[in-house]
DNA sequence: TCTGGGGTCCTAGGACCC
DNA sequence: TCTGGGGTCCTAGGACCC
């Protein structure tokens, strides 16, 4: 087999560039890719956080992802704060993976803004890696108004690590013979995999660059970080041998919601209304994806940001949602510990299909139960979110339903990547 | 009204069995 | 009485990514 040609596709910016090309769209002469702006969270509900940043907004005030608007308001008073417009995110999304798809049959979607494809072979329709990535990216400026970084190698973890270079609107190949020059002297935190805690522990090291990293004993490395230490130093040397391009997705292994409450929650009855109201989403993804579980957790987030979670095995896989609500409750009496909550979650794992009957002893019973949770959702679906729903939220104050990123309706981001 | 949400993978320790 | 060790499952927690 020749070598690969892999591109790596990344939105400058995604979700403020899109706001911004949606603006101009709109009649606004603003353009907010050129002034220090974010999108950003609800402060009210406690999502008030940063989820994308104008490059004037990172380059004047240093701003960061996930940093709190609190904080970033502190240091730019003068900041354009938009929210968050995620059905906005998946058109974008959409539409730049149809032109990718003309360029290659073999596409990795790895986010909503970043893609994989595999260019092996296509030199014959659409000319050199270089030319065809210039092409891509001028069409998607073009056509749908926003840059994108292309990163060019012959795995993906170059291809990616190429992309990220220099930024907006650039091209760059990062070929294993162009790894010392381009990618060693970076600082050891850009490498993809090295994080918050690993970072610390290789400065500890002498460790700064990416460089320096390549060129330290692995079995030094697998000694202080096990099997982490081996794959950062493949990393490092531009080594990744997953290789390939999967045009279809890998199998999901869990489904999970989770959401800050939008006041500390004190006792264990509100709290079973949140998980509830989570339940029936975490629930409805499950049917609709076709599986049932055998395996619950919950997770509680404290006011003072502890983290904790409890799981328990089914002995039967199951997609019932009382079912599962009442286990959610079982779970979170044995594990919360008193403390104020700030978020909970639930997450289901262990799946498999559920396309077959499961023989119990209680068939009859689960069929209505199967009945009840088909019907509730095709109401949801066809009428909307609140068609239906559980009387003990009249008057709680707590949503029906929650978790994950809701728009009016049903609209998640995860269900539609 | 300072700090989101959805994922995956890995490790460590205890229970239990042979 | 003395004293193992391997293998697997379960659970909790931590790390990383976007």
């Amino acid at each position: 087999m020749g070598k690969r040609i892999i591109f790596h596709i990344d939105v400058n910016s995604a979700y403020l560039s899109w706001e911004a090309v949606y603006r101009l769209q709109r009649g606004e002469s603003l353009d907010l890719r050129t002034v220090p702006s974010v999108v950003g969270g609800d402060e009210a509900s406690r999502h008030g956080i940063v989820l994308a940043k104008s490059m004037s907004a990172k380059a004047l005030y240093k701003i960061q992802t996930g940093e709190s608007l609190f904080a970033v308001r502190q240091r730019a008073p003068n900041l354009i704060i938009a929210p968050p417009r995620y059905d906005l995110y998946m058109q974008c999304h959409k539409a730049m993976l149809s032109i990718l798809e003309e360029y290659s049959p073999s596409i990795q979607i790895f986010s909503i803004d970043e893609c994989f494809i595999d260019y092996t072979n296509m030199e014959a329709i659409w000319g050199p890696p270089l030319d065809a990535a210039h092409a891509i990216g001028k069409r998607i400026e073009k056509e749908l108004g926003f840059t994108v970084n292309i990163g060019i190698s012959s795995n993906k973890l170059l291809a990616k690590m190429g992309g990220d270079l220099k930024k907006p609107n650039m091209v760059h190949t990062l070929f294993p013979e162009e790894v010392r020059t381009k990618m060693w002297p970076l600082p050891v935190e850009d490498l993809y995999g090295v994080g918050r805690a690993t970072a610390p522990k290789l400065y500890q090291m002498g460790i700064y660059t990416i460089g320096e990293l390549a060129n330290t004993d692995p079995e030094l490395l697998k000694y202080k970080l096990k099997s982490y230490g081996q794959l950062i130093w493949d990393y490092a040397n531009g080594i990744e041998e997953s290789n390939g391009v999967k045009d279809s997705r890998p199998p999901i292994k869990g489904i999970g919601n989770s959401t800050t409450i939008n006041f500390d929650v004190d006792n264990k009855y509100d709290a079973y209304k949140i998980l509830l109201s989570l339940t029936e989403m975490v629930c409805m993804r499950l049917r609709q994806a076709g599986f049932c579980a055998q395996l619950v957790a919950v997770s509680i987030k404290t006011n003072e940001f502890k983290h904790y979670s409890h799981q328990k095995k089914f002995y039967t896989p199951t997609d019932h949602t009382t079912v599962i609500y009442e286990s959610a409750c079982r779970l979170f009496d044995e594990s919360w510990k008193g403390e104020p909550i700030r978020h909970l979650g639930i997450r289901l794992s262990e799946l498999c299909g559920n396309d077959f009957i499961q023989l119990s002893i209680l068939e009859a019973h689960n069929e209505k139960k199967k009945k009840l949770d088909e019907t509730i959702d095709n109401l949801r679906m066809k009428f909307g979110s609140k068609a239906a729903f559980r009387s003990v939220f009249l008057h709680s104050g707590i949503h029906p339903i929650s978790g994950g990123v809701m728009e009016e309706e049903y609209q998640m981001m995860s269900s539609l990547l």
